[in-house]
DNA sequence: GATGAATGAGTATTCATTCAT
DNA sequence: CATGAATGAATACTCATTCAT
């Protein structure tokens, strides 16, 4: 009775191939047909997974912040020891692989994105939320075994997630490895010093 | 003192209606048709005035971050007493004032450009430039009256504009007043403790 | 009595909501996508049961036509008087419920596709004949009993239809319910006078 | 300063071949492609001087219902003598020539038209109230001259322009000459019973 | 300096239809 | 009987741009 469906898989496809095209295009000259012609599909397929290109639109914002999380959750913390734990969520959150982690021009076209289309800005809290409730138990963790002085841990997590953010925001700009390193070097120091005394 | 000529007032007048268009409709919205109707005039107008509309939004993001300039420029130091000074550029730099200055819409449109046009990414990094030009004698200043700790001036400058980025990144995102003045709390006193002890 | 397929059904029930559809959104935009909507099922199923969109819109004029002979034949005359039948005739022909039967947007697409689709035409004259078919002999009944003076039949049942029809396409347009009965009055006495003096 | 406007020629050019579109390919069928197509121009431009293709086709409508203004005003009437200009009258009205000077098609696909959008609807009532401002006077005059009984002017107006139209409809339809000859014959008759005694 | 004519490539989306399941 | 995948042609319309006036 009617055929198999492989609305998710071809769905996840296009997403796909979106990416590729935003990345190489650029966000204003991402269309359905240069999708469509890159997948070598019609383009009224994507409009037949997906009704319109907003709604796409919101489908791949969706699937590139799903990205970000399972690179934050697997990423940071392999260790039973705080001490350890504490050490590698700083050394990734500075690090070049963070910072290289996404391409700038895909992921900024969808920030900006944010400001126009409240289900956007949407999905992007939400992200940001299930990073803070990742972190927030760690940094628990780190002023129970005495890491850290006792404070607010939603604080200390926004904290860390501005300078990562802020840092990343402007050596993505920079384009300046040796520059990266001693900013990246001084707000390590400053994560430091802030939180331990 | 010369006169400006008619073609700047103009220039000015279109990117001022740039600025409007792009605001309301989206960069991916905002045509040439769209602002000469807004002004009502020919869009031949525009085109004759900036060849092409690439060419008009180089002008564009240069016109837009000639504002951010003039913006920090007047808005931070203006006492005699190097303490005075320190506290206001700290209030400044973590205040609402400074969170609402820019639609982000329109700003964050051009930083995505930014990874996009070369010219454009220039444009930026210059624009930094000149904020850490004016940014680091006043640290200088500071640490000689002995505010805060000796250290690498262009180090203290770059820490501060990427909080300031980083917390407006953040906070245009959350659009959530009370958690931002926790925030900009937190990073002030963060600011205080690394840079004063 | 042979139990109806479920084809048969099933196509009739699509006509249904073709009709709804045309009604609603204009033949112009009356596509089996939204029939297809509307009714919940997939548009394959439509091709299924019609094989091409212009079968089925013969289909459909078929059924519509259908619905008006089953009208006038029920409508007009329930008496064994054939003065009164006359009486009714008229009054029929010229009543608010006559004007207001169809749906002008509906009818008047078909009528329309009359003048490009020869089958179609066919159709409407078909429609028309089985009329002039009921009318005849009834006129034949009206000359018999005296109430109308002798001359041909099938003229009159013509120059009836004529009034009817041009009746309708006027007052279809003008939307004016004073007119209509200032008209109807004007006409009915002219029918009146043209065939009983 | 600036271009000369081409615009009102180009304007009737277009719709000219707008009427010939809708000729040959009908209703359904007629795009803005194809009219610019037989014009040799690109589609654009048809855009460019009606902006949307819904304004050009009321300018369509307007076009087309013009015509019907014109004809009425010369072709009927063009003599000293009342009893001379009723001949007239009638004879035009109900005449091949006025049945064959307009292509049904286009025509009634107007008419349609006018059930859905209440701006045509407007037109054609217009045209209508111009037919009648035209025929009134007529009708006045033959009353003066005794050549009909005195009654409403307006009504016989409405009479007159019905009974043509349920003609015009009828035959349209039928496409048989000879029906139409004894269909006009009669109706002429009915008018001349209904009016003169 | 400014307008309007004109173009050609591009956009998202709709459509009827075919075919596999 | 019915669904969903897929196509290819068509739709109106927007865009930046060129050129004549």
């Amino acid at each position: 009775m009617g055929r198999k469906s492989k609305a998710d898989v071809r769905k996840k496809e296009i997403l796909e191939h979106f990416y590729i095209v935003l990345k190489d295009e650029g966000f204003e000259n991402a269309s359905i047909a240069k999708i469509a012609n890159l997948m070598d599909v019609n383009p009224s397929l994507l409009i037949h997974y997906f009704k319109t290109k907003e709604e796409m639109v919101f489908a791949f914002v969706e699937f590139l912040l799903g990205r970000y999380e399972v690179t934050f959750k697997e990423a940071m913390f392999n260790s039973e020891d705080p001490q350890e734990r504490f050490d590698n969520t700083l050394n990734t959150m500075f690090s070049e692989d963070w910072l290289n982690f996404s391409e700038q021009t895909v992921f900024y076209a969808c920030y900006y994105l944010s400001s126009r289309h409240a289900r956007i800005k949407e999905l992007f809290q939400e992200m940001y939320t299930k990073f803070k409730d990742v972190l927030i138990p760690e940094i628990q963790s780190w002023m129970k075994a005495g890491i850290i002085e006792e404070s607010d841990p939603e604080s200390v997590a926004d904290y860390l997630i501005i300078m990562n953010e802020g840092l990343t925001y402007f050596d993505k700009l920079m384009s300046d490895p040796e520059g990266f390193k001693r900013r990246a070097a001084f707000l390590k120091a400053s994560v430091v010093k802030t939180l331990t005394t």
